[in-house]
DNA sequence: TGGGGATACGAAAACGTTTAAGAAAGCGGC
DNA sequence: GCCGCTTTCTTAAACGTTTTCGTATCCCCA
């Protein structure tokens, strides 16, 4: 490996007048910055960064925390997108991108923030996990600039989907299209759970909608099965809802299953709507109406903020980020305004829909 | 940052003794070891990888190459599964993952081989990307222990998916079930559509299928429009086929779109395969036959490949490794075996299947 | 009594940078 | 001819490790 020393001697001068050159610092003269660059680029030179990262004490480098529990993680189109974006950001600045993860073999400490320190990342994103987590507590305490996506801590950054508004735009989509009995599978406990649950009561009374209790079921995120099997029970109430909210579009697909092998047709039956707005929801039919989440947005604002937060410490102030998404409307939700009027006010039974 | 220094002052031995403490070297005292090690702990001590990898030359670092013209990479349902079980296998090693990109404000070189030799990476895995572009041609030609998946250079290992068998088992099946018009949608030029271009071609000449040029269509990975059109067109045919094998899930979802607009049905009218068996394709009805590929193993073995290779740069040996998928059995192929005894030979139009 | 082999520890150089401080040279103005 | 200023370059220390080699101590056995 050839080093600055090897160059220093090439061209006849201090390896001090070599590193200023190659870094464009201005006390060297115009000829001499030109001879060594040249001959760094005919030798092959590539600065060591372990080196200028110990001098230094920058690594360029931001950590990644994608825990993977449950297989998860990468796999998860949400989040996958979402670190897409934020890679696409931070490479852009001159940043590189680590995982963040727990084993020791080099870093010697079984934590995540032993593992931070010890490769010295100038930042964290701390982007799907458990984060009640103790471990994950240690490290959002620590000094280390920080931004998390989806998920509030005190005196961190955070980056959020605006689940409010997105649940209220969605119950509020389809309640304009007719619909008056909305069920609503909701995921497993979590802060973004809640948000959007807490949403949907408070945008359901705004818009005057009775929500009896057994419309609101619990299913784990991207569990098909149990979304299978929770669309099946709100089938089998005496009054079904005609139009069921999951936790996202994959379940949505679960309940879709259950709906076909009932024998009911989305969405002349009965309605659906996902959450999150995966690619592929919009490549099938029916096209899924889903709530779509800007992932792009998303990463890219956790980048931005994350490298602000590390070059202009003092001015980068610690606020919380809200990204809007949007409803998109694919025909997985019918229009039904005709039809209610032409009935019976309340509970009465739709189309061929007969559930037993 | 509490370094060497300062637990050789707490202890009141030299720094030597601490490294040899830390690293579990055997000329420190049992006891002097335990000291070391509970002041360190208590002291809240962490190695720097900087120096650590300064030293050494060792980063326990491996570069990863994901790049995404085109939006692929990391929203890559195979390649990010590939990129998980990869993560997963090299992290319990103890290895950590960055992904290698062509930026450089940080290693001032704007080449991926400048890159890596600038960040020390002691391997690098390239798994997604234009295999003949010239700085993969530059990175691929260095000392760097390297590993690809799904494309052969010259001495470089390389983890294939086996794209040959895989097809004749897919096609295989399918005529087991009676096809004998069976057209196949091919993806954009690779050297995995070569494989399975080839593999199709000499299958049918095994199995005495007669493939008409018509037959045979291109549509790009993931392009569910161009699919949907391609789809269109074989519908159109004067003899349409009884299957269509698309490139992966993804084309198949666009052509199953085509099929339901055309009002026929999967499989009662036409049957489809995909390929690559994504998460999503056995959630949905008519779940998808498909050639799933084995990704948490191909992921693994670029992983214990590659740290054999910077581990055991004599011992181990420049190979191919084949890793093997199967026929994933959803519903989208009909058994069309009696209707074809019960017809004529050849040319017959099943059930309401009736295109102009 | 002394030689020899473990055992436990230390001194110091080295890895490739950055950077503060200083020095040499050139130059204009008095 | 001297002073001060600018430009350009060097010296040397420092970052936190690892590792070679050297040395001191102790014990065993001849």
């Amino acid at each position: 490996m050839v080093s600055m020393k090897d160059i220093s001697v090439a061209c006849g001068v201090s390896v001090a007048t070599v590193s200023k050159a190659l870094n464009d610092q201005s006390d060297v003269g115009k000829e001499t910055k030109k001879r060594i660059r040249r001959t760094a680029e005919e030798m092959g030179y590539f600065s060591n960064s372990a080196a200028k990262m110990l001098k230094t004490n920058r690594s360029y480098n931001i950590g990644v925390l994608f825990a993977h529990e449950d297989y998860s993680g990468l796999t998860h189109d949400y989040y996958a997108c979402v670190l897409d974006s934020l890679k696409r950001t931070v490479e852009q600045q001159g940043y590189d991108i680590t995982f963040i993860n727990i084993h020791q073999r080099f870093s010697g400490s079984a934590s995540y923030l032993g593992h931070c320190r010890s490769r010295g990342f100038d930042g964290i994103a701390i982007v799907c996990t458990d984060f009640y987590a103790p471990e994950i507590l240690e490290l959002v305490r620590s000094d280390i600039p920080t931004v998390t996506l989806d998920h509030l801590f005190n005196d961190v950054c955070a980056v959020m989907s605006n689940n409010v508004q997105g649940m209220q735009d969605l119950l509020t989509y389809i309640w304009g299209k007719g619909h008056r009995r909305v069920a609503y599978i909701h995921g497993a406990d979590s802060s973004v759970t809640q948000s959007r649950l807490a949403s949907f009561y408070r945008t359901a009374v705004q818009l005057g909608l009775t929500v009896p209790d057994e419309y609101i079921r619990m299913s784990p995120y991207r569990d098909t099965k149990s979304a299978y099997r929770e669309t099946m029970y709100l089938l089998s109430l005496e009054k079904p809802p005609t139009c069921i909210i999951y936790p996202d579009d994959f379940s949505a697909f679960g309940g879709y299953n259950a709906i076909q092998e009932s024998g009911l047709r989305v969405p002349d039956d009965i309605s659906i709507a996902g959450y999150d707005g995966i690619r592929i929801a919009r490549h099938l039919e029916p096209t899924l109406t889903t709530l779509w989440q800007d992932t792009e947005e998303l990463g890219r604002r956790v980048g931005e903020k994350l490298i602000s937060l590390i070059e202009h410490p003092k001015t980068t102030l610690i606020e919380t980020i809200v990204v809007e998404g949007h409803v998109f409307e694919g025909n997985s939700v019918a229009d039904i305004r005709d039809q209610r009027e032409s009935g019976s006010r309340e509970g009465r039974k739709r189309g061929s829909y007969d559930p037993v």
